[in-house]
Parts: structure tokens; sequence; C-alpha cells
DNA sequence: GAGTGGGTAGAAAGCGGTTTCACACCCTAT
DNA sequence: ATAGGGTGTGAAACCGCTTTCTACCCACTC
């Protein structure tokens, strides 16, 4: 996409030095404005753009901030970046997206990809910063990188690493779920899906148990079931779960994908949702309203998500003083999934 | 992301001239085994990789490819993106997206954006180049930017732009499934969603047409009902459909989405799919199996798809002969949701 | 009326690569 | 012995922009 005019030819047709016109061009230092108003009609005659490898090479920066994500195609993510890429445009950076199409050994393979272009910043979301505990390896190579490069870690820990965690406030969304279910009447609650070995839901367990007991509601370790986080994965903790003696009255489900996967093999088993048993999901995905009934759903706000993302590695590319970890609030949305127990 | 070593470096461990070092990294003239050894040896040590900056700039190329697309949340483009970059880091390309979140003004924002980074190549797909018929400004900054830089347009017409204009081939993905909802038994087809002054919409609704008379069965003008791609498309239309007399018993979605909704709203108003009504979806988005019941569809090969464009556009870049035009097979994937008419 | 200083602007040196050009060296054919 | 032809290598120019260094001009002071 080559304009081949260079600022030698606007230097020239102006009949000033490449100097002054550089100068005009950051305005790194006063121009008479004559002068500047003659130039100006050249750069606007020739709709003049520094050639951007020139100038990255003497700035000695991209201004590109590279994304390793595990999924794309996972709304939560794509949400997310859409507007983290909205901000960061505003604020004149680019985001050079690298999606690990859920594959940990790719992720690798990503940073050598970013560090080729070398990207002015890093945001690692999901996957290998996901773990519980990374084996060293990983955390030694995000060590690495984000030694030499302002890294932001979402949701994840990485405590070696010189970068910031932005996560999202798990102990407030499973209470507001938890207190929202139990003003309900419902004492029997589930929370399927997820996995073990994943922050996020090591969290929201973590949390589920601790707002129980405040409540002082028992907690069924049998309905706490963990088997990823797709669609397939709700169906069948939901087939797990169907085979118990004594089932749960409401069930959490660890996003709104696996809530899905509950509502599909609900439907099979011919399970009444939300009068059977209600439903509620996390992340408010777009998805959550498509089913029958919509999903409640704990939310992000995705715009405020992605703007502090954005905002922070920005002000950490710039050498700016920023807190080294980030807290999100997630808020409840009441829809159609929940209801009274036993009010079929 | 700064390696502070450069080639400089590297020569003066190696003890050879820069110019050495940069012909073994490049490969671009011969050099004896021995030296290579010596210099491939501090490479090694160093783990260099070239500056991109530089390089780029000495190369008068970026080796990024811009793609411009209205919605990265919408698991059509999710699902082609991933492929795409799949296909484009294989062979060293990198893929700058730019989601023009649904707005065709911004999407002239995104071209300038795409400039600014000096792409070599520019893919287009979705929005604006969607339309039946783009007003001529869109027309002519299309084609202007095509006159620059190698452009894919994928589903979209731009007649006037130098433009490899890659489609899917509707003609054979609506035969198939009114052939299939024919063989099944139905003749009451209606085709809902999508919209007028979009390209594939109208393409579709032709080959319906096609299609419909070749089998000697009826078009009722009634039962297609555009209004426009989303999930409360689909249900608005079926509400719609069903304030009519005559019904269909089985309808095609303009998309799986679309679809969605239709089912959605089916079960609100206790319709029985796919007994009472068939449904058949377009794209086999990933959503396609959320559903009960499962949503037939007629899907694109997404590896395919996304590799075509890929290579095409590289063999564009690289000067080598292209067709102008390209047309992709779509398959219909039969799951759970046509029955033969009146089957309850 | 020489000295000081602020405002402008040009020359030139980077930034880190690639590539052209020139040359030295060695080998072969005359 | 000498011209001719590869090979392999270094010096230097170049890609397009930013920025430091320098110099000039023109008040303005004392």
């Amino acid at each position: 996409m080559g304009d081949k005019v260079t600022i030698y030819d606007i230097a020239r047709e102006a009949e000033v030095s490449v100097s002054t016109v550089s100068r005009i061009l950051t305005g790194s230092a006063p121009v008479n404005p004559q002068t500047k108003q003659k130039v100006d009609a050249v750069l606007q005659k020739y709709d003049f753009r520094p050639n951007r490898a020139a100038r990255n090479l003497s700035y000695q920066r991209s201004t590109m901030i590279g994304v390793i994500l595990p999924d794309i195609t996972n709304p939560f993510f794509s949400t997310l970046f859409a507007e983290m890429q909205r901000h960061a445009i505003a604020k004149d950076y680019s985001l050079l997206l690298f999606n690990a199409m859920n594959s940990l050994a790719l992720e690798s393979e990503g940073l050598a990809y970013l560090a080729r272009h070398q990207v002015d910043g890093l945001i690692f979301m999901g996957g290998r910063v996901n773990e519980v505990e990374p084996p060293p390896a990983y955390q030694q190579e995000i060590a690495e990188v984000a030694a030499r490069v302002p890294t932001i870690i979402v949701n994840g820990e990485m405590l070696d690493a010189d970068a910031v965690i932005v996560s999202t406030n798990e102990q407030s969304g499973i209470a507001q779920v938890v207190d929202y279910l139990a003003g309900l009447g419902h004492t029997r609650i589930g929370l399927l899906g997820g996995s073990n070995h994943i922050t996020v839901t090591r969290n929201r367990q973590q949390s589920f148990r601790e707002e129980m007991s405040r409540l002082a509601l028992p907690v069924e370790e049998q309905w706490l079931i963990t088997d990823g986080f797709s669609i397939e994965s709700g169906e069948k903790t939901l087939e797990m779960l169907l085979r118990l003696e004594k089932l749960p009255t409401a069930i959490i489900a660890i996003n709104d994908l696996v809530a899905l996967g509950i509502l599909k093999a609900a439907r099979r088993h011919r399970i009444d949702i939300p009068h059977q048993i209600s439903i509620v999901g996390f992340d408010d995905m777009y998805l959550a309203s498509v089913s029958t009934p919509e999903l409640t759903s704990v939310s992000h706000n995705y715009e405020h998500f992605g703007r502090t993302i954005v905002e922070t590695i920005i002000s950490r590319i710039k050498g700016g003083d920023t807190p080294s970890s980030i807290l999100l609030d997630m808020q409840l949305v009441i829809r159609d999934s929940c209801q009274p127990p036993d009010s079929r």
C-alpha cells in the first residue's frame, strides 16, 4: 500500500528542508506559522502519510500491542477484543491478534510471532496463563517476555512475572448469584463446568463455598462437576448430575456455553427449566438471549473491561505508574432462567 | 519488545562484515560454508531476529495483510478469520484485523488504518462490499485502494475494482436445500431473513426462485421476508409469517443466527420444529448444534475457504497470475431440524 | 555598537537492515 | 605467462523518517 511520495518530495515542493517537514509532522519543535502553512498545503495536496516502517525504525517502537488469546470464535474473547481494539485505535495504537486455536503449544509460537513484530506491549488472556499451577516452562517463558515488554495478564496468576494482572471479581459475581438464588428460596445449588486446573474455575468454586457457608447453606460436593467450558461439557455434566439420587434445584454454570449445553440436555430429558431447575450462566455472552428461557447470567462490562486493559498497557508502555493488579466487577443480569424451587 | 542486538553486533563478533551476515540471513547470495557456520553460531547464541521495521523499510513491504470485516463476534467471520490467520502465518504473513463494528462509516476508517500500516494486501469482507448497489463513493474508495494494493473481496461485487472476487456458490447451496426439502415432500417453502440490498441475500433469493421453478414448485412471495441477519431478525420474521393465513411447511433461514431466532419464536408459539415446520440454516456456525433440534445447515468448508483467500492474495502480492474470481462450494449438513411435512 | 538570546531552519547523523558495486582471489583456458 | 570467469567478501549507498547540532537572523540590552 505504497504511497510513493516521501518527506523529501514534500520538502522539495514546499521549498524547505526535510527537518522542517518532520517537525511539522511530529510537532516536536516550533515552526514559523507561514512556513507551516506552506508545507501543510503540500502535505494536504498529496494526502501525505509518513512511512510507518521508517518512523518505527527511527522511534524504536511499533505502536502495536500484541494480543494472545485461545479462541477468537468464543464470544467472550471476540467481544472483549472488539472493545479493546476500539480503544486502542482511539489512542493511536494497533492491536495485533494471535489466535492460539485452543492449543497451549501454539501460544509459544504466538509469543515468537509477536516478538518478531516487536510489539510495544503484550496482552495475554486465557490459555496457559489461566492454569492454576502453570508448568515452570510456561512461567519462565512469560516472565522472560514480561521482563522485556510491558505485559498484561488477564485472569491469570503468573506471580513471578512483572506483569499487570487484570482479573474479574469472581468472589463478588458468585456472591450475587448465590444470594439471588437463596433469595428465591433455593438451598440446593450445584456448580457445573470448568476445569480444576484453571484459575477462574478454582476461584469461583472457592467463592461459592465461602458464600454458601456464609448463608449457612450446605455444599454438596457431588454437585460440583467439572468437564470443560464448551456446550458439550454442559450437556455432559448435566447427564452426570442426573445420575445422582438427590438433585439440586439450581445450577450455576461456569459460563454461558456450558449453560446452553445444560439447557439442551435438560430439554432432551424433559426437565423443565426454570421450573424444575434454575440455571445461571457466566460471562453474559450475546448468546445468553438465544436460548429459551433466556439465560440469567453474570455479566462483564465489556466496554469497561476492554478499556481498562488497553489504557493500562498504554500507560505502562509510556512508563506511567500503574497498579500491579486490577479487579473488575461483574454484575448479575436477571432474565428468565431462574424461578423459586418446585414452582412448576 | 526490543532485542538490542543488531546485525552489526553479530558481524563484529563473527569477524565478518554486515553484508555477509545479511546474506546469510536472507540467503540472497552464496556464502562460504565455513564463514556461514561461524556466523550461524553467533546468530544462534543471541537468538538473533532482524529488526522488522528496518527490514520492512529496506524491502519496501510489510508482510502484513489487512482484513476488514463487519463483526468479529459473528461466528462466521471469527471462524473464517481463524483459518485465514493460520494459513497466513504458515506462509510468513501476518494478518492485521480491523473490526468495523457493523458500521459502514467505520470501514473508511479501517481502510485508512490499514493504509497507515502499509499492508501488502487487503481482504475485504462483509459490510459495504456486500451491498447490491454500493453508493458510488464506496465503489470509488474501494477501487482506489484496489488499484494500489492487491485486494480480495469476499462475497461482493464491486465490478469496477481491480480485485479478486471470492464468492460462495449460493446457487448450488440453495439448490441442495430445496432439493432436500422437496425430497422430504415439502412443496411450500419460505425464505426468511437477510436484506434486499445485500448481495448474498439477493443471490439466494434468485437461486431459490430458479430452483423452485425447476422443480415446478410455486414460490409464495409473502413467504420471502427480509429483516436482517440477527437472532432478533429471525424472531421477528417468524412472527410476521405467523400472521399469514397460509403457512409454509419448511423455512430456509438466511443464516444460522436467523434460524436460531426462528426456533426461539417458534417455541414461544408452541410450534413444533421440525414436525410442524422444518428449518434449514446457512453458514453452519458452531452454534448450529446448540439448538434443539440441532440445525440442518448449509456449510462452508471454512478451512478451504480461509486457505483460498490467503493463498490467492499472497499470490497476487507476489505478482502471480490469479483468477479474477473464485467460486467456493457449499455443502448441506443434515441434522435434526427437518422432517417430512405434517409428520407430527 | 558590540554582546546576548530567542526563534527558525538546514545539514547531517542515526535507526537496522538490504543490496549494488568493486575488488581480491583462485582456477581454467589460451 | 595472461586473459577470462567464477566465488566470496567488504565498503558504501540506500530505504524514509526523527533529532541533534549548528548557524543564521533579528530584536533587545547595556
